[in-house]
DNA sequence: TTGAAAGCGCTAACAG
DNA sequence: CTGTTAGCGCTTTCAA
């Protein structure tokens, strides 16, 4: 079975290869007459001929293909999608690409691997990050020369482009709630923190919130270990082996959380009525829980759509010019929080 | 930025672009001087040279690439992991690639859309297409002249190689169980049944089970809407306003599951106390759920696993061999079961 | 053991 | 308005 190719096409319009060509791309530089548009249309559909993309973009310099790297959060864990946040941002890069005419090639990536086989080899026209943080393999990719942006990294770096969201701000706002319902004692239980990810920020934002209401932070209330649901679940033992000193936590990530009050609840630890939660993403699972998760609402849909409008733009602009794009946050009250007095 | 090619390593090192190819691809027809091989391999180096796969796959007519199609679920619903399921499929399908040396083409695919752009167009290895249904645009596909694996599609075409489970004996082992447990009314409670589906399948087994028992099949008994929560939420509804006819139900995803004992509980309806349920799927959420769901476990991994050896294995065939593959269920007992004596 | 040359399918000047 | 020509970056006979 041969490939058709363009210069079939041709033969059977009677036309040359590049005349075919014109009229597939509507280049604007050439006019073409109705007729023999006509005739290599005709020929297009019966010889039923679909263009060679690769071909295409060996030649054009573009190719109409994205690349998306999603981070293994753990080592030696084969799913990316252990937290269902990538999920969603996923489907959201791959419809507003797919309407945009662009196809997306994914990669996971282990931390330590290069990242370069998608970016150069494929010729992408451009690449979405999750969650990275700096390094060698990050650095390389520049030399792809493609748009590149970050989603959810503190990568300080001018040539890459970045979307996030305001993750202190939002951590702030969720210990704020939890304060304002008369909790003291908070627990902060998240994925790790580290320089250039989102959760230190989100500590941070933590932080500020108890100092702004006179309350000390304690060590013992942070729960630092990785963003899944087993790690909710080591964080509930944790929490009842260290003897259950907080009336209510700030988890960073609702899978977690599905952990979290999970592990509760087999202790006979009643959520909210014992310890109250408000968490981070408002992922589909948040609505689902028992109880439903209060929870910092992000736009998802938005950031992935934006990512890619990003690269796009990014992609057609001549000169290269940074922009950092930041999406608002909001509470979403359910019901995993209760008003806390003091035992008196 | 001029992008190094396999002629700047040539020159670099001194020896012809053909030369750096043999010693790159270890191409087994020719034999290259351990010398030469070294100059070679530090001249790509220094460069920093990464091949353009893209110019590669135009010339050698394999790309190391596998294109994936996931359905929208629902037309204008832009999310196509509505339900994790297929994120977990994902995932494993990529984990699997990527050991393997392949990248992933993703595609969600209105139904009415043509396919071929992923296919033909970018000269992929082979296709997997989860969950599609017999078409005009299938069968294009064939003319790519790649291998094409179908997942959970019951299209029967020596053409396509095949991948799912025992969704028929799932349903009547689900059933059946139910049945055991004294129950004798249960709804059916699934996406569209559809020919060449697999919730036709699973309805089947649901009958079985019920006429082996000597029990009628009600219409009333039988919802069918979309796989995803919403509907979940909405059958509780119809559930309710039918009369609460039913004692127990077999649900054939997860996430309708989760929607449906969300709707019951809003309208005080316990689970297991007042209707018991058997799931299907067993994704990550099945246990998360409150309470935890009983449900047919199908390896999930194993699917996405086996979806791309398939694929595999048959672009490095000769010949066509058609290969189907039925993995194997078993159910999962949780909470959300109990048994039934009727009131006397 | 290596290199020259043709060609994969397409686009993009440049002529005509 | 259309065709010729020269690549894009790589592989692959075929000769040397």
């Amino acid at each position: 079975m041969k490939r058709i190719s363009i210069k079939d096409v041709a033969k059977e319009a009677g036309v040359s290869a590049s005349t075919v060509s014109y009229v597939l791309n509507d280049t604007p530089t050439e006019s073409i007459s109705e007729e023999t548009r006509k005739r290599v249309i005709a020929a297009v559909q019966k010889l039923e001929y679909v263009p060679n993309l690769n071909a295409r973009s060996l030649s054009s310099r573009h190719s109409n293909l994205i690349g998306v790297l999603i981070p293994q959060t753990e080592p030696g864990k084969e799913f990316m999608f252990s937290n269902p946040f990538y999920g969603e941002l996923l489907s959201s890069i791959e419809y507003t690409a797919r309407q945009n005419g662009y196809h997306l090639l994914l990669s996971g990536t282990q931390e330590d691997q290069c990242y370069l086989n998608i970016a150069q080899n494929r010729g992408v026209d451009g690449i979405i990050i999750v969650g990275t943080y700096p390094g060698e393999n990050l650095n390389a990719l520049k030399r792809a020369g493609v748009p590149i942006v970050l989603v959810d990294s503190y990568v300080k770096d001018p040539d890459f482009h970045t979307i996030g969201i305001e993750d202190k701000e939002g951590a702030r706002m969720a210990t704020r709630y939890l304060i304002e319902k008369g909790h003291r004692r908070i627990a902060f239980i998240s994925g790790s923190i580290r320089e250039y990810g989102v959760n230190i920020k989100r500590y941070q934002g933590y932080c500020d919130a108890l100092k702004e209401a006179g309350l000390a932070v304690e060590e013992s209330a942070v729960y630092s270990g990785t963003v899944d649901y087993e790690y909710g679940l080591a964080a509930a033992v944790l929490y009842a082996e260290r003897g259950r000193k907080q009336t209510a936590a700030f988890v960073t990530a609702d899978v977690i959380s599905m952990g979290f009050v999970k592990g509760l609840t087999q202790q006979g630890i009643g959520v909210p009525d014992d310890i109250s939660i408000v968490s981070f993403d408002d992922v589909y699972l948040a609505n689902m829980a028992y109880p439903s998760l209060t929870t910092v609402h992000q736009d998802i849909g938005e950031k992935g759509r934006k990512a890619v409008e990003l690269v796009l733009e990014a992609a057609k602009a001549k000169e290269h010019q940074h922009t950092e794009c930041i999406l608002p946050l909001h509470l979403v009250e359910r019901d995993s929080v209760r008003e806390w007095r003091e035992p008196t």
